[in-house]
DNA sequence: ATGTAATGTTAAGTACCCTTTACATCAAAA
DNA sequence: TTTTGATGTAAAGGGTACTTAACATTACAT
């Protein structure tokens, strides 16, 4: 599973330690999903979709394994 | 969090073993999730989207905490 | 050259997703 | 009444999402 969230973030100009505080999560776990480390619960998904103003289907490709 | 798995399965004419054995996890995880216990991953989630024809923010409703 | 902001790594701990196994309940069919 | 299918509960274990903390790297401003 990939996702935009570096390029979104980058789009609106934020930092991660920003966009950690929006959705109220910490700054490690911004790091660990842009850097592809795991997968954001179905909650995060759904804050970073509203965050970003758009859907969960757009954030995240669920292609590969 | 809640959502409509039980009314879709239903809908769909489809067991909690057909649909377990479907989206390759467990009876007990559909249960789980129709009763409550727990949230789907990000990856079950899409899983169930696909399934069911239709989107995660349809099966999903975000609301409540 | 030094300081600062942004990004990154590693590690340890907690909570939750999902599994397997075993057993209980209920309705409908035999 | 007994059997069967569908649904449910409980518990123990593995893997993952997320946290906090401490420290490293890079780039840019002073």
């Amino acid at each position: 599973m990939k996702n935009k969230i570096q390029e979104l973030r980058q789009e609106h100009h934020v930092t991660q330690a920003e966009l950690a505080d929006q959705l109220q999560v910490s700054r490690q776990t911004i790091i660990s999903l842009e850097r592809g480390k795991y997968n954001a619960s179905l909650m995060l998904a759904h804050r970073l979709a509203t965050y970003f103003n758009t859907t969960i289907e757009d954030i995240f490709t669920f292609e590969e394994e």
